[in-house]
Parts: C-alpha cells; structure tokens; sequence
DNA sequence: AGATTGTTCTTCGTATACACTCGCCGTGAC
DNA sequence: GTCACGGCGAGTGTATACGAAGAACAATCT
C-alpha cells in the first residue's frame, strides 16, 4: 500500500504513543492491570512517564482493539473478556486460522516449511525442559508464522490481534495447557508441508477445537465480572 | 467543501474524536479524501472545526482501522486499497460472512426473519425505482442485521470494519452493481430462515464471490473520484 | 430520612510552546 | 553545469496549562 512515501529512514523512531500501547497492552495481558480496574490518564501517564496526550491516543487506539472499554466522561476500565465472549472469540478465530492453514500450505516454500520445522524443534526442546515460558512464545511465533506465509495482511492482522485477546485469556486463567497443544502443531506443519489445503484447514480446526475447550475452562474458572 | 463537514459537528453529543473518526472515514470512504492526499493534522483540525487533539485521536484509531497510513515524523496520508489487497480482503471475508449466516440461520427468530424480508422488500422497490443510493444503503443494511443476528460481538465489528473497506473500493470504482446482487440476498434470507446453517453458508459464499468479481473489476479499473 | 447542595475527581477540548525531522531551495565551490 | 552545503519552513511529536462539563460522593439543610 502507498509505497511511494515509505522506504525513507526515520522510521526507525518509535513514537511514545506507540510504546505506550505496546507497554499498556502487555501490562494487560499480563494481568498486570485486571478487569474492570480504572485507567485514569493521570495514572497511565505516571505509570509510563510520559505526558497525558500520547496516553490519550494509546487508550483510543486500546479501545478500538478491545482492550479497553471507554465511557464517555467516565475514563477508561480494563475490557473483562467474559467466557460468553471467548467463545465468540474462538468461532471466529477457528474461521481465520483454517483460512490461514489453507493459504500457507498453498504457498509454503521448502524455505518456511524449514522455518516452522525449527519453530516446532525448539518447541519440542522447551517442552523438554519444562519452560514453559518458552513454549508459550514459540507457540505465539508459529501461529504468527504462518500468518504471515499466508500472505494476507488482512488476515494477518486481524487474526494477531484476536490472538493478543486470547493470549490474554490464557493468561488469567490458571495453568498453560502447552505439553499437548505440541503434537497438533506438528499435524498442522506437516498438513501445511503436503500443500493440501483440505487437511491444513482441518488440522487448524482440530488445534483450535483443543484450544478452545482449554481456554474455556480457563475462562469459567477466573476472574470476576466487572 | 469544508463548510458542510463543519456544520455536521455541531450539537451532538457524542465525543469530539468520534465525530472526527465517523467523519473522517465518511469523508475517505466517499472520496472527499482521495488514496495517497496528505492529512495534516492542521487541516484536518481546520476542515473539521475542531483542535489538533481530537483530530489526533481520531487518526491513530483510522490508522488502525486501515483507512490511513501514518509514517513517522512525517504525518498521515491516505491509505490506497490495491488490487491485490482487495483479494486478500475478500477472502477474509468470505469466511467471516459465510460464518455470520451460518450463525444467524441457526439463531434467527420469526422476527429477525420478519426485519430481513422488509428489507429486501424495500430493496426490491428501490431497485424498480432505480434509486440507487438507496439499493447501496439497504444493501449495507441488511448485511449489518445479519449480523447483528448472529449475535457474534468480534465477529460483527470485525466484519463491519471489512465491510466498511469494501464500501470505499466500490465507491472508488465507477459503477454499483447492485441490481443483481439483490437476487442473492433473497437466496441468502431465504436459507437463513431455513434454519439450515450449511444452505446459509454456501448462499453467503455464492454471493459474496459475485462481489469480488465485481469489486475486483472496479478495483483494476482505477480510482476516479466521483 | 430524604432531598438538595457542594466538593472533588476526571475527562474532554483548547491553546501554546518547542524540539526534531524532513524536504525544498538558493548559494557557492568545483 | 552540477553538486554539496546549509538555511528555512512545514509539520509532527511531546509536554503543559487551563477551563468547562459531568459524575460520584459527602455534607448540609429541611
């Protein structure tokens, strides 16, 4: 889109603004910051150091992605995904990944089917060793991985930003449920591998299905409403 | 030019930034801003009436949307949706429409039925009439309470923020083709009422795949304003 | 007690200031 | 003639201050 303008350098600066969300959204899903906790700007702005305005603009852009929920002259709250949402969540998200399957293994070259094959050697070399942590983000980058092989930056962004959503869930909720998801993901690199785009979209609803009872039960037992 | 976005700001009662945000999109959408225009802060502020503040909040949440693109240190342009973009939009949105009928077939009481056979009533005469601003407007209409029937949140303003995309690609080619597409939406009311989620699926699927040769067409055939 | 009033907190919008970056353009050196 | 340098203006990025409006809550009054 619009490449005439881009290209140039100076892009490399981040604006505060931008920092601001991405630190705001961490904090978010981390937990950090609860549901249904207030945001005043004051706050935020001391929290992060920085002045009200690029914290003005962070919360705006939180809220369009979900985040946030604004009242008009009330401020703003943490969103509390409630588990009627998260499985609203899911049937869209199940929609999305098939399409993502699909189009990967559509158009996969040998060079990112190696690259989701070291993604998943890892993974398995984490699971190993039990860090968790580790296996969550190497979890984050294979879904994101092959996003981006699809080739759709719509696809692409509208699926990362429901997949902040549910990393969020994950989160609030109790244990990480990573040991088992790692035998659906090699079913999904190996369907994407084949170049079949039938089994790449089953196998992505079959992980999802798994996920999604997961983070339901997750959800159920969490937190409070608002 | 200006004059008329001015006076609509007035004496409402919504947040400044979102009368900007609506304003803006509208404004894009109908190209009144044409792809790659510049949008200065200071003119937008001017053109609207209002301080940089608002016009500033508005603009990261377009940008998020997709209507504009923001370049570091140098200020916003608006976005230009490519031909390739427009396929890759239409793809996602296969998926998701072709979710909300399912969905709303399966939800949709005698009443939500009775809502979309007034519309297509209203189409079906707007069309005899050859009123075509208005066919676009029950077009809009019908889609959006199809959603709202699926009773889906992500997947209802996901959807909407597409559909919004799509909107302006048409309005930037030349012709609407909504004469026969009213044909489609009566086979896709016709499943939902069914009850039948797989006939509602493949009816969106149908009709949704006539759109994108359509808006593909118009999309190859470059902008013109107006 | 119940209604009214007032205080306080916070958002919302405006205004202003200033540093920084970028693109443009004129000038001068070669 | 052309190329580099440097000044200049435009516009963003950020901070700060201020006033108005609204909401919540406590205090006061009847």
């Amino acid at each position: 889109m619009t490449g005439d303008l881009r290209g140039k350098l100076g892009a490399q600066h981040l604006p505060l603004r931008d920092q601001v969300l991405v630190a705001l959204r961490t904090a978010i899903i981390n937990g950090d910051y609860l549901p249904g906790e207030r945001l005043t700007e004051d706050r935020l702005a001391e929290d992060f150091g920085v002045s009200r305005n690029p914290v003005r603009e962070a919360l705006r852009v939180a809220e369009a992605e979900g985040f946030v929920v604004i009242l008009p002259r009330r401020g703003a709250v943490v969103a509390s995904p409630s588990s009627g949402t998260v499985a609203d969540m899911f049937a869209v998200r199940e929609r999305l990944e098939a399409l993502a399957a699909r189009l990967a293994a559509e158009r996969a070259t040998a060079a990112d089917v190696a690259a989701l094959r070291e993604l998943l050697d890892q993974g398995h070399e984490a699971t190993e060793r039990h860090d968790l942590r580790r296996v969550a983000e190497l979890n984050s980058a294979l879904h994101l991985r092959i996003l981006q092989i699809s080739g759709n930056p719509w696809l692409s962004s509208i699926t990362k930003a429901l997949y902040l959503h549910v990393q969020w869930v994950f989160r609030l909720g109790a244990a990480e449920r990573a040991p088992h998801s790692w035998a659906e993901h090699i079913q999904l690199v190996d369907a994407i591998e084949s170049g079949d785009g039938d089994r790449a979209e089953l196998a992505a609803l079959a992980h999802l299905g798994a996920a999604y009872v997961a983070a339901h039960e997750n959800a159920e037992g969490g937190y409070q409403a608002r």
